[in-house]
DNA sequence: TGTACATCAGTGAACGCGCGTTCACTGATGTAC
DNA sequence: TGTACATCAGTGAACGCGCGTTCACTGATGTAC
């Protein structure tokens, strides 16, 4: 018998389903009403009003909408670093590389559309406990970025500053293109391929600067 | 007689300056009120209160907020456009033009202050329409840049596409570091210091790749 | 397996509040002669 | 300059509305034996 409790509290049970169920619909929900406008101005009662529950069963799952905002923070840093990851495990055609890098980005913008919209949107604009969420996360993404650029032999003798460096303006480039994808009206679908072509042009460019780079403080001994 | 009332019409009144002083005081509250919140939170209510009339006396100057949010648009461009005038007018020195470049950006950051925070906040926040008169505001100012940019020999045989594509990346890693500023702790005043060596070396690599761009798309006759 | 009790996701009524907007108004400024 | 009338920036009361949050509740699911 104890046994048999101590299983089912281990394994799922249909309330534990059920709750998460109605969780993830929250920040889909959430997510789903940012079409038109930003964070900060979603309202508790617009949520739970699209998810079809009464806004006091809100506070089962958050304390406040901010935490539902941590919460949308933490999902949508996920799917970039799900990019970052098929950018790092797919083969890169020697020939082709920046442009299939960026063609990974649109790919993400496109599958995971909203966690994109919501990052860019609240980046700069929202609420400040929600900004400097993304703020830190947006500096470990960073950090990964860096990461991976530093196995690159032309960063090889680089000081790990000036990579991160590097870092950030691919990032900033990045993010740039994805809010000019997620721009691209319905009407005008071919409008995402200049953009793809300015994007990689000038991830080409930043990248053809490197071997001639010289630091301003370069590492001792140098 | 005639004569003098036509006059009176033309030199402003006390009246027209009495409502000209509410307009930009208006204007200035919204601005202020921001520094905690984005636009699309601010109400009519809280504006006319920081101004000190009734929330009626509002519909005397605007339609409603989006008509006050485009009127910020227009006064804070007008601060992004004398930045760019600085930068051609002062001499630049050969020798530091990446600094110099990057200081005159740091020092409007300061003293429009606001004016770069309602952008920076709005860009991709903020509501609908004034996203929109944003980004094409930013249109044109990566398009004078891009002109900027095209006197200088390195540019001398680019085409006006890749000009601007360059011209987007700086202004984008521009709009990075204005925010990065803006964001300083008012304890750590010394973090603008890497800000600033940060942004001017980004500037100096992408500048430092110029000489050496080969467009893939190039002009007829190359 | 069956029963008695505990848990807890979701309900529904109620609250006080700040909001945008309407309307008729006031009184200082401007205009005409 | 003096007078009579027009303009219009700002006033103040009033409205209906959606909001976040409280509270006591219900009833399906879970637990103990």
């Amino acid at each position: 018998v104890n046994n048999r409790s101590r299983n089912a509290a281990r394994s799922a049970g249909a309330r534990q389903v059920h709750k998460q169920q109605t969780y993830q619909a929250l920040l889909h929900a959430a997510l789903h009403l940012m079409e038109d406008q930003s964070f900060s101005s979603l309202s508790l009662r617009e949520v739970t009003r699209e998810v079809g529950i009464v806004p006091t069963a809100f506070y089962r799952h958050f304390r406040d909408m901010e935490q539902l905002g941590l919460a949308l923070v933490d999902e949508s840093f996920d799917s970039l670093r799900e990019m970052l990851r098929s950018a790092r495990i797919e083969p890169m055609p020697d020939k082709h590389v920046y442009r299939h890098s960026v063609e990974i980005l649109a790919r993400y913008v496109h599958t995971r559309r909203l966690h994109f919209r919501f990052i860019v949107r609240e980046r700069y604009g929202g609420i400040s406990v929600v900004r400097q969420a993304i703020r830190r996360e947006l500096r470990l993404f960073v950090s990964e970025l860096a990461t991976d650029l530093i196995r690159f032999p032309d960063f090889s003798r680089w000081s790990t500053e000036d990579v991160r460096m590097v870092a950030a303006l691919i990032v900033n480039a990045m993010f740039a293109t994805a809010e000019a994808i997620l721009d691209v009206p319905a009407e005008r679908p071919e409008a995402e391929t200049e953009i793809i072509q300015t994007a990689e042009k000038q991830l080409r460019l930043v990248l053809l600067a490197v071997p001639h780079w010289r630091s301003s403080t370069p590492p001792i001994g140098a």
